[in-house]
DNA sequence: TATTAGCACTCATAGATGTTGAGTGCTAAC
DNA sequence: GTTAGCACTCAACATCTATGAGTGCTAATA
């Protein structure tokens, strides 16, 4: 059978009335609507060849229908192809508001992304989540130690723009300035500009044997130090509106939901979702990706679709913007924030950087 | 009328098969437990008299019995007067669980107390939140200005005994070395060994008047640091275990529900829980606090409980840890519970400390 | 006087039953 | 190919009826 210009459609109405209403929509509401003049009728006969090729399909027998994952997925691949045309026109629009109270407190980089989160959960009313970049691709900017007091080194390592990793390190005496003057050299010279996930053992080795007879004692310090940029590399992830999937009544019921809001607690699964880039053909320049249904990379999550974006704080360190909803969910809308909200990520750092 | 031994068992008993149960206590049900001998009849008329004293009440009238506040109240006051007794014999109970997977990571006191959050989550099947310690008592320990680039400064100031603060600080150009190490001394002279809230407009005129006639350049320096010291005063919260209260029935229609996840989820309302240190004669000696239904300072939480205990991370320096459950909750284990974990914080930190 | 047995009464809960209305599929007419 | 018409299905809602746990009260008992 073939999808012809009339089912689809006829498809497009049955999800666009769905996505607003939330229940089976039924031949009547579809023949009644303006465009095509057809009478529920037909419609029937058109709704039951959409079902039988998979696009929708019937809660019960005497329900109407509702779109299946395929049917979203035709629904949204359709709507990405059209916004790709239309990008040239996709001009700036709502930008104020969000822009100012992200940019309120842009200081520190986690107050940020958190800040971004609860802002997009806010004006979409669906869970949103961040995660902090990839710093694999950054280079190490600055590193020092200082002596705290006779027992505590403190190691400070800038990496990338703006990213500052602390580690306090024991030690068992107090290291004699010219020695800590030599060693910060020895640092710098050594990892500054040099990229996080170029430091290997190997490098480590290189290090300890350069620090000569004081390998022995520093080596801990090394440890520390390499410690600290590792962890850097470990991404953050930020939520809010974890309970705006408790609005949704397709999800609401009490177990399920339980699930969900743990899963968004328990941040760790959420990594999953940034793990596979373009790992198939939908993303588009925006790198927005659209998870449906079964797609989701997360089984807790196979009743929701996910929407991500990704942003770029500098050349080469990425990380995502993620929306979760409903597979109901305003896909339009949601693609729109996203797109202009990286838009305005961008603009952001970009000035940063200057 | 008075509450005589009687009654104050069969209250007892009522609230504690209540606590089991959740479900409302029959007089049947109390007369056939052992202990006292009375017929469901005598038990009736008893009950009578106990919910005219306001101790328990009835949801409708052919139903049995729940514990009013009120009830709680007795009940968990007279336990925690048990417990201050036997007090003695509380030696080292269940630790060591616990133990070591709080002491895995323990370099990041954020980190630590996030994993104490999610620990005590899992062992009391409540919601938790811990909140990080009140540095107003601190000293400040180190500071440090380096040169990142031309046009950055970091600012690296230890508070306390572990705590970092880092602020990047934007300069128009770059401080000639011997200035940057003026500065140093400066604010090291200045500010080392000064608790946090003794920094004051006035001292930062003092210092700024100190810094001669660098001080208008450098202005912003002492403005951004002092920013960082106050930022540390920003008690932080970490909370565990939301999900959790769904799993209570009593307060798991979804709305409710939804409305006490959010609270979670903003933390800042929990701060209240904090503001009031001893304000009436609940606190024992371990700073275990009981608030129960409308004693809750947050009025979302008005059909919760709220425990609350102090740690200490080191003299004057203390933050609480908190347990949100539902009013029928093990209040006996929870107290248990948040004595051996503080127990255990202590000498986590005593042996940090050394 | 305190306790208890007995009884009528209440009411949430759960199941059974009926009603409604939205929606379908199919057939026959256009 | 489209549509009107009709019989059919089924979730949702309301109504009704046990059922049983639990009560309060009264009168008998120790």
């Amino acid at each position: 059978m073939e999808l012809d210009e009339r089912k689809r459609k006829i498809l497009q109405a049955i999800i666009k009335t769905y996505l607003e209403t939330g229940e089976p929509v039924g031949s009547r509401t579809i023949s009644k609507m303006e465009g095509l003049n057809l009478s529920s009728a037909t419609i029937r006969n058109e709704m039951a060849d959409l079902e039988e090729m998979g696009y929708i399909l019937q809660p019960h027998t005497s329900a109407g229908r509702i779109p299946s994952d395929a049917g979203y997925r035709l629904y949204v691949d359709q709507m990405m192809a059209e916004k790709a045309l239309e990008r040239e026109e996709h001009a700036l629009t709502v930008k104020d508001e969000e822009h100012e109270k992200l940019l309120a407190k842009v200081d520190r980089l986690e107050t940020l992304l958190q800040q971004v989160a609860k802002v997009l959960a806010y004006n979409t009313n669906y869970a949103t989540m961040v995660t902090g970049p990839d710093y694999k691709n950054t280079n190490v900017k600055f590193v020092q130690l200082s002596q705290v007091d006779d027992e505590q080194l403190l190691a400070v390592i800038v990496v990338g723009s703006n990213v500052i990793k602390n580690k306090m390190i024991d030690v068992e005496e107090r290291i004699p300035n010219e020695e800590l003057l030599k060693l910060n050299v020895l640092l710098n010279t050594f990892l500054t500009g040099v990229s996080v996930k170029e430091i290997d053992l190997e490098l480590v080795q290189t290090m300890k044997q350069q620090a000569g007879v004081y390998a022995d004692i520093l080596e801990h310090i090394f440890d520390g130090i390499i410690d600290a940029v590792r962890s850097a590399t470990e991404t953050e992830v930020y939520t809010s509106g974890a309970t705006n999937i408790l609005k949704y009544p397709e999800l609401g019921d009490i177990n399920r939901a339980g699930e969900l809001l743990e899963v968004l607690e328990e941040k760790k699964a959420l990594n999953h979702l940034i793990a596979d880039e373009n790992e198939d053909g939908t993303t588009n320049q925006y790198g927005i990706q659209v998870y449906i249904g079964d797609e989701t990379p997360v089984e807790t999550l196979n009743d929701c679709s996910i929407v991500t974006a990704t942003y770029e704080l500098e050349e080469g360190v990425r990380g995502k913007i993620g929306i979760i909803g409903p597979k109901r969910m305003d896909y339009d809308k949601v693609v729109t924030t996203l797109r202009n909200l990286t838009d305005e990520l961008d603009t952001i750092f970009k000035n940063k950087k200057t």
